[in-house]
DNA sequence: CCAAAAGTGTTAACGCTACACCCATGT
DNA sequence: ACATGGGTGTAGCGTTAACACTTTTGG
């Protein structure tokens, strides 16, 4: 790499953009933001921002992340850099996505004065995006999706303890189809990502569910 | 995403870097060109430089690498943009690293006066690289081996026509294990990626090989 | 005729898929 | 007692992995 930064004309401006998602009922959302200002005002967005002089990508998605929803110690992973040279129409920017994974019981939104509105959507029912935005999303989607089947991602989308059918449905919602009760719990079992702890739920008119918990908090290559 | 783009005080120079790969005598091989200028001079490096003004990553490292190489038209793909705080000395330099597949027939190093030296180094005795080099190397490595189990990029690393015995090197040599003969060419045949052309390959004192050619030049999921 | 790489099938183990009934609880 | 979700096993199928000999050429 020849950087030898002589004065070069170069003015590119770095930003970050986070697709961050949860999941709620059996659903997959994504967190939007609503724009306040042209020309995108009344939009909805990923929330992000410019990098600052002296932080790393991955600190300024933390950073955004931390302003929008309040929790930090998430599931974060570069995504991909769109560079595209009018992505923007106010001037050269270019965007490195990030996507965050955000357990149920953990995050708070924030109302932040310097957007619209900040919401979850489903990600089944999105608005028009502005800017790239929403083949960011979807690429963050797919890239979820290998996730899932490769790794023990799915911990970051559960709280504490949960249920067997918690896992489910998490795995069925980022999945897009549904899968049998029996041959789930076996392949989880083999994989031994997860522990029980003895404790059950009891969440009404049937039998109590036996509550689980993952061994390792930390990504990990499961296949 | 919040570019409003009111003045802001960022200054981070945006560059791409390229791995580029070629398999040789069943090894894999890395280009690195070894640097003229302090503060690495005589240290070796991957091909790359600032991003223009009007070019999106992908134009830049395609231009790079044809700079290096004399090729265009061959696999390239976005790896990772590295962005530590003090990876480039000589200031704030973010970097998206892509990483080229080329086939061995087909390029043709330049000699670039900028540069001391350019050379394809066996990718198991790399010399000491110049920044986070060495990790982008790395990482490119994993990249190909997971794609070549999932994709059909194998094309990008083979002359035109080639025989079972080249295109099981060529996966030998990434995935660092020997196959066996038999499995190896009952995979590749019911992938339906190769296609005989009815041509031998008359290569010495043995028996002589049957050529194939590769259906499709595109990138696709195979698994 | 000898050396060298090309080409070719079968079997056993394993993993994946499909599928139906009983259990524990609240109302 | 009934409605609701929780929990369990097995058999068939397809996929993968292991393994050795014959063929065709050049020297």
């Amino acid at each position: 790499m020849a950087t030898t930064l002589k004065p070069v004309k170069q003015d590119i401006k770095v930003a970050v953009d986070n697709v961050i998602v949860t999941v709620k009922d059996g659903e997959l959302f994504v967190l939007l933001i609503q724009m306040s200002k042209s020309p995108y005002k009344g939009m909805w967005a990923l929330p992000g921002g410019l990098v600052e002089q002296k932080e790393t990508l991955e600190n300024a998605a933390g950073r955004f992340l931390k302003k929008q929803t309040s929790v930090s110690n998430v599931y974060l992973e570069q995504l991909y850099t769109f560079s595209d040279i009018s992505r923007d129409p106010a001037g050269r920017v270019i965007t490195c996505a990030y996507f965050a994974l955000v357990p149920p019981d953990k995050y708070e939104l924030q109302t932040n004065p310097k957007y619209a509105d900040a919401q979850w959507w489903n990600i089944k029912k999105l608005p028009a995006l502005a800017y790239d935005h929403e083949q960011i999303v979807k690429y963050g989607k797919k890239r979820l999706q290998w996730k899932l089947e490769y790794t023990n991602v799915a911990w970051s989308l559960l709280p504490k303890e949960f249920t067997m059918s918690d896992l489910q449905e998490v795995y069925e919602s980022i999945l897009g189809e549904s899968l049998d009760k029996r041959n789930f719990r076996k392949k989880i079992v083999e994989q031994k990502m997860i522990r029980p702890t003895g404790k059950k739920a009891m969440r009404g008119a049937h039998r109590p569910a036996e509550l689980f918990t993952f061994r390792s908090k930390v990504a990990k290559i499961i296949a």
